[in-house]
This record gives C-alpha cells, structure tokens and sequence, in this order.
RNA sequence: GCCGACGUAGCUCAAUUGGCAGAGCACCCGCCUUGUAAGCGGGAGGUUACGAGUUCAAUUCUCGUCGUCGGCUCCA
C-alpha cells in the first residue's frame, strides 16, 4: 500500500462506492484509508505530534504551535516560530523526544467549553482561531468542515497542552524512542492557504517497533532507487538542459523510442474504438482561449501572448478550443454522432518553479488526448467506453496501485473556480456517478477537484516517492461546447448542444513514461525497451557473426545493436544487464559453427544454442503480443 | 511563487580551521581474445553553476542570479 500524504486526512470530504462486489486493490486501499484513523498506529503517530510538540515548543517559549495531524507513515506538526528551524535542532528535538517519551507521561483528556478553551490557549492566537471554528460548528481543528458543532477537548502529557480530540496512547511510553524518527523541515502555509503565513513545518515517521522503522526506512531507500529520475539518467531516457530551460525535458534516442511505442499503442486503441485523428497548430490567437473561457480560469499557467501586428497569440496550454473548432466547422447530425476527435498535442504550461518535478510536472507536454462529441442518451455509453479504455491499459501495463477518483465541483466555488450553473453541475456529476455504480467501477468522491467546465474521474496514482498525481482523467464538459456555439441537428429537426467528454487515458508522455519508468523499474516489457537485443561477441573472430545476427534483428523489426568492443564477454553482459536490456545473444566458435546462438534473458536465465530462427519467432511474439513476460 | 537545503570532470562522489582541485566509472590509445554481472597499463578531461564582494589568497566566507532537491501552494 502506498498512499499519498494528502489523502489520508481526507476522510470527511470523500466517500466510498460501488465496492459491494469488487474485489480490487482499491477497495483495500479505501477501506484501510478509513480505518486509519481506528488504529493503534494513528494513536501513536498522533501522540507522537504532541510529544515534538512539547519538545518544540521547550526549545521556542514564544513559538506558536498550530496543528499537527497523523498523516501516512507518520505525522507532522506546523509552527510559527520566532527563527528558522535547521538540521542541529532536529537532533536536539529529536533527543528531547526520546527523553520525554521515557517519561511514561499520561495523555489526559478533558472535555471544556468554548470559552475554558479560550482562557487557556489565550496566548496561542492560531488555537484561538480553529476553537472559533469548532465554536461555530463550520471546521474542526485541522480546519476540514464539519456537519455539527463538535465537543471541544484538550490533551495533556507531562508540561504540555494541546487542543485535541484524539484519540491518543494511553502514555508516551507507547511510543516507542527507538521506533521514531524526525524526517525533514518543510515550510507550509497556515490552513493550507499561499495567502497565509508561511509557518515551520517538522515531519516525522513513526511506527510501533524498530524493526517497522527499520523496515520503512529501507523501503523509502529502495524507492529512491526506481525513482524516474535516476532511471532516466541511467538508461538514457530524458535530460534537462538548464540552457533550454526548466520542466522542458529533452527525449534522448531511448526515450523517442518509448514514445513512438506509446503512440503507436494509442493510435491503435483509438482507430479499433472509433475515434478520427486531428492535427492542430501550437499557437493560436487570444479570442480563442476567450470565447473557451478559458483565460480567466488559466492566464496564469500559460505562458504570456506574443503579439505580431496587433494580434496577440497564446502557445496552447491544452488542445479542446482546436477540436471544438473542428467539431463545429460544418453542420452535424445526431447520426454521426458520437464524434470522437484525437491527437497527440503538444502543449505547454507554465507551471511555477516550485511545482516541477522531473517528468511528472514538466511545462511542455504531449498530450494523449481525445474529445467525444455526443447526446445526453450517448453519455453514460460513451462515458464507460473510456473508462474501458483506460482498464484496457493498466491490464497491459500491469497497473493496479491506482484510484478513480470523482473529482466535484464545490458550491463556494461557483462563478469563481468554476462555470456558475449549479443545476447542470449536480447534473452531470449525477451522470457520472451513475455511470460509474453501473460500470460497477469502484471510485471515491473528493470535493472541490472537478474543471472549471465539468466533474470528472481522475486516475490517482502515486510516484515512487509517494508524491500524488493525476495520471489519466476523463471529464465531462456541459459548458465550452456552447460557447463555441456547437450543435446538431437531432431527430426532431431541432438543434441540440452536444456533450463533451475531455479524456487522456495515457496521461501525457511525460508522465506516463516518468510513471511507467517507475512502475516497471526500468525493466521494460519487450514492447516497450528501447533496445531489445544485444549481441555479444566473445571475441572479435564473432564480430562478423554477431553483426549479421544483429542485422538480421533489425530487418525482423527488432531492436538489436551488436557489442564488438574488445573488452571480456562478462563486462558486455554486466552492461547489457544495467541497461536491463531483455534479451542479450551470446555468440562465441560454439554458436558460430553450428550457426546458432545462446540466449540470456535479463532475469539471468540462459539457453544455449538455439537456431536464430527460433529467437526470432519467439521475440516478434512477444513484442507483437505486447507480452508482460520475458 | 513561498520556506529551507544543495550545486566540484560526461556519471557517482572526495578535498582537514580559507593555502597548487582528487578518485572510481565512462571516454581516447595500447596490450589481452576471454563462455554468462567489471582483465591490465597509459592518456586526456575542471574559469569548482554564473556574477559581484571580503581577503595576500575563496570550491571553502558574504550578497545576487540561475538551476536542482525536500515540502507548501497548484496540477495532465
């Protein structure tokens, strides 16, 4: 199980469907997302905020504290603090912790008014504001709404005293000094807002034994290693070039490889699920991205208009406006409809500085993107034939750690983040839940994730790391289509606004081959290595031998190189193998004579002397099956 | 964009309190001709991200710019 930090917390806000009869990873991970908050674990990792906490707040007697949750694997806590935390006292805290947890200090909890509450935490001006959010009933303590006014309550342990409605250890002796350990310093806006203050944020990790500790401490080292960052660099897939710019990602031979074959599987998926390919310019003028509406929503991800001749032009930061244009430029019937339009485009975004991440947040970015054009009767049937879609490829690519995630609109939000028409919001996120409960897809609810446009089904899925992203999404668009003043005719002779469904199931290349870089740790299925054969000599008499051998590959579509260097076979395999090249051909007098080879398959297993012929076939099976094994 | 840390050869990393910038791998040359994860020797490679400042002297200290990383915010 591996979730992002910011879903766990999210209990309130998200609900759960349609896992009566599945048996899925998701419903796993849903249901132990829920009960976190039941287990011992929680308790332990939320006493073990309060004891940093007492500890902090030792070292800063005019620091302010203000929330410290739980999370995945660990816990944080925020604080306002007179000067910034460094590395030295996280070792300071961290000691102090182990003392204080020694202690055997009981948690004490104590009901109070609103009014005792204040009293207390008079001095703690960021405690002041969540007791009048509990006062009020709107928001509890970590500023997540509410139905009711909540019981207020505090927590003591030895000299500390913190707002809290548990649950906690019974003593810090449950937690355990050796199971514990401080992470890292981050800054973090106060209630999440970049309005806000920014305060001092510590976060720690904490488990009910050493051995876990130790156990979670050795996977985070395993994940840096299939981290798509060091893979890329490794196998050759991408670089950035500070010169060209950042979030610009450059594809090198290998990762043009990986790209011509994710779209060449797209190309193939779409054509046999009835959808036209388009092709639309890079940049276009500012009454296109006016009339999508999309301006007010986006100025400020998209990189600023060049202007020629008065006219001013915008790069594209997504591809719908074009397609609607398509869609529109002649008269349509409801019996062509479904329209499904499809293009790799090329877009870019300017996403602010601190938000880039390798390939999973890049500025330009090639999109695997469709619009389908269709009537309210065609929705839920054109709607589920993506979301078949998308299961068609994480089948193939073996992706399973992922949650569909239906993204809502959130009532403060209208006529500001999104389109101001409640009754068609309510609508069409109706459409889609029913859609998906009849689907008998599992998905959970979150609130206020939805486009400006419409709701959609997001595809959550988590970085090596453990940092969160949207890798495909299908979105439903009740509004741009008539501001393009798109229509049909339909069987009544009258016109129609068609629905819109925005859908990218392969996300972008970017992310896909970033993620797919992850999730197969470099070790490609056949389909998809950049190199899938390499012939090794053992000495230079083969040379001749093996690069017959590679050109014969080569001419049966499969990617092969020959390795004639001089260096000693056992050094050609070990590169071959940190390539996690799949198949490496050893030829030495054996296999020449007899005019055969010896296989090495990446997973170490060999078979030796086998007619050429024979590899062949079984390599272009593979390759043409798109076969997980090797 | 915000808070913090970091930036040394193509890559991974060294360089004691400021005192001539090093290693392994990769690259080039030579030797070796080898049976399933590193054969040996030699050579070349650096304006220490960039720009200022302090100092007799700066990779080292200070400031700025750019970039990367951990978070926050935001997102395909």
């Amino acid at each position: 199980m591996f979730f992002g930090r910011q879903t766990v917390d999210d209990g309130q806000r998200s609900m759960v469907h349609g896992l009566s009869s599945v048996e899925r990873k998701e419903k796993k991970m849903a249901q132990i997302q829920e009960k976190y908050q039941d287990t011992y674990l929680y308790k332990i990792r939320h006493s073990a905020a309060h004891v940093m906490a007492q500890a902090v707040m030792e070292m800063f007697p005019d620091g302010k504290p203000t929330i410290g949750p739980p999370v995945e694997n660990g816990f944080y806590y925020d604080f306002d603090l007179p000067r910034n935390l460094t590395p030295e006292d996280l070792e300071q805290i961290e000691k102090r912790m182990r003392q204080i947890v020694q202690g055997k200090h009981e948690f004490k909890k104590t009901v109070i008014s609103a009014e005792e509450a204040k009293k207390i935490f008079a001095d703690q001006p960021y405690k002041l504001e969540l007791i009048e959010g509990l006062e009020k009933g709107g928001t509890d303590e970590y500023g997540q709404p509410l139905d009711g006014p909540p019981e207020i309550s505090i927590y003591q342990q030895d000299t500390f005293t913190d707002l809290c409605r548990g649950p906690h250890v019974q003593t810090t002796k449950e937690i355990k000094q050796d199971a514990f350990k401080l992470m890292s310093i981050a800054g973090a806006y106060w209630r999440g807002d970049e309005k806000n203050k920014m305060l001092q944020r510590i976060y720690g990790t904490a488990w009910e034994s050493k051995d876990q500790l130790k156990e979670y401490l050795h996977q985070l080292e395993e994940a840096k290693k299939r981290d798509h960052r060091k893979l890329g660099k490794e196998l050759e897939i991408f670089i950035f070039d500070e010169e060209v710019g950042p979030g610009l990602p450059l594809w090198l031979p290998n990762g043009g490889i990986l790209i011509e074959e994710l779209e060449k599987l797209a190309k193939e998926m779409e054509e046999a699920a009835g959808y036209s390919r388009v092709r639309t310019p890079n940049i276009t003028k500012e009454d296109l991205f006016i009339r999508s509406g999309h301006l007010p929503y986006y100025a400020e991800s998209m990189y600023p208009p060049m202007e020629l001749e008065g006219v001013k032009y915008y790069i594209k930061p997504m591809n719908c406006p074009m397609h609607h244009k398509i869609f529109g430029s002649k008269g349509r019937s409801y019996r062509e409809l479904p329209v499904r339009l499809a293009e790799y485009g090329t877009c870019y975004r300017y996403e602010k500085s601190g938000e880039l991440f390798g390939l999973m947040r890049v500025r330009s970015m090639q999109m695997n993107d469709a619009h389908i054009y269709c009537g309210e009767d065609q929705f839920e049937q054109e709607f589920m034939g993506v979301i078949a879609l998308y299961h068609k490829y994480f089948e193939l690519f073996g992706i399973d750690k992922y949650v569909m995630r239906l993204s809502l609109h959130a009532k403060q939000g209208l006529g500001k983040k999104y389109v101001d028409n409640e009754r068609l919001w309510l609508k069409t996120e109706d459409m889609v839940r029913r859609a998906m409960i009849n689907g008998d897809v599992p998905f959970v609810e979150v609130a206020d994730e939805a486009a400006f446009y419409g709701p959609k089904i997001d595809v959550q899925i988590w970085s090596a790391i453990g940092r969160e992203f949207s890798l495909a999404t299908n979105q439903v668009d009740f509004a741009v289509p008539e501001r393009f003043d798109l229509k049909f005719t339909n069987k009544e002779g009258a016109d129609e606004i068609p629905l819109c469904i925005h859908r990218a199931p392969l996300s972008t290349h970017e992310r896909m081959v970033g993620f797919l870089l992850e999730h197969y740790a470099g070790n490609f299925p056949v389909w998809l290595s950049p190199e899938q054969v390499r012939v090794i000599s053992i000495t230079d008499a083969q040379n001749e031998y093996a690069e017959k051998i590679a050109k014969q590959l080569r001419e049966n579509g499969i990617r092969a190189h020959a390795d004639l260097s001089s260096q000693r076979m056992n050094a050609k395999i070990r590169q071959a193998q940190l390539m996690k090249v799949p198949y490496m051909i050893v030829v030495g007098d054996n296999e020449m004579q007899a005019e055969q080879v010896s296989l090495r398959v990446r997973d170490g297993s060999q078979e030796n002397n086998i007619p050429l012929g024979d590899f062949i076939t079984r390599a272009k099976d593979k390759i043409v099956r798109r076969a997980s094994e090797l």
